[in-house]
DNA sequence: TAGGGCTTGATATGTTATAACATCCAGCTT
DNA sequence: AAGCTGGATGTTATAACATATCAAGCCCTA
């Protein structure tokens, strides 16, 4: 799985295409992507970039759609629940998630620089975290993995 | 390097020894180990638990080192980047280094059971995030990789 | 049409973190 | 000794992130 976010690429696609399958994804399972959510997962769509909580409220705000935190908070918590968007621990933000349908285990780039953020993905049970977690004898049931640095772009301004 | 936090062991030894070393990488270096650093890291190392800051701050408060919150976010700040703490991005919280004069980067096994928190280490470059990084062009300058599961005690319990 | 469950509205509050500016103090300079 | 300097601390205020609680509405279905 490629990591996606700093390539430059077809983003009206990417947007397109997440919209329609977290879509299928809910008319198959029941789950209701009310406008409130639909339009929270667009404005989070928007960019390759996480979004803090009243960041988005402040959208949705904008376009009448309700003025206090808790309806950020339950939309992104909604969308996280759902697969559809991820929470960046480092940030304290939230981004759409990348790889909507794929079965995955999300790890981030994060640049420092423009704050743009590339999803990848990684596998917990390989890798030395989970050699240790087997020698530890811990059962792992989620993880965070970001990365901080710099991506190309900023790292030709840098220079 | 292996996982420091959920095997029985000589705790007293662990406090002793990471005191003494970072007062001698102070000494070294030049840095300032006042007292409410220097009692900041005895409050976090008392456990393998992570700390909040306004944790650390009650327990600060009540022995008259200070009332106010940059009190304990000041000598956080000093703990993490001289290497004697790391932040728990997960938890919004604070651990002493388990791994004290060690060149290493941690990566954490937090338990939802019991809150302990283990210590262990990673290579960045290494692995599926190294290989993703590398691929997209992107320089890694900090990582953060934590598991959230169930030590081998709380599964015990669970079952 | 009544009930149950999910969704939304609204108010308040809790929790984590930093900005900004004043003061203190040790070590060095003149 | 007086004055400077840089780091550390004191103090006040506020920014930023997140949740508890209770009331009201909506949708399905029995
Ligand atoms: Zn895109
Ligand atoms: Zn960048
Ligand atoms: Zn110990
Ligand atoms: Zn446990």
């Amino acid at each position: 799985m490629p990591a996606i976010g700093f390539e430059h690429h077809d983003h009206a696609h990417c947007v397109r295409s997440t919209l329609s399958k977290a879509e299928a994804h809910c008319a198959d399972t029941g789950l209701r992507l009310t406008p409130v959510r639909r339009r929270a997962l667009e404005i989070l769509l928007a960019e390759h970039r996480a979004l803090g909580a009243y960041d988005l409220l402040e959208v949705l705000a904008s376009e009448g759609l309700g003025t206090q935190p808790p309806v950020a908070y339950r939309a992104l918590d909604f969308l996280v629940k759902a697969g559809f968007a991820h929470k960046i621990e480092a940030l304290n933000a939230y981004i759409a998630c990348a790889h909507l349908g794929a079965d995955h285990t999300p790890a981030f780039l994060i640049c420092r620089g423009c704050n743009s953020v590339a999803e990848t993905d990684t596998s917990p049970a390989q890798g030395r975290l989970g050699d240790a977690a087997r020698a530890a004898g811990f059962v792992i049931e989620r993880t965070v993995v970001e990365a901080e640095g710099l991506c190309p772009d900023c790292q030709k301004d840098a220079a």
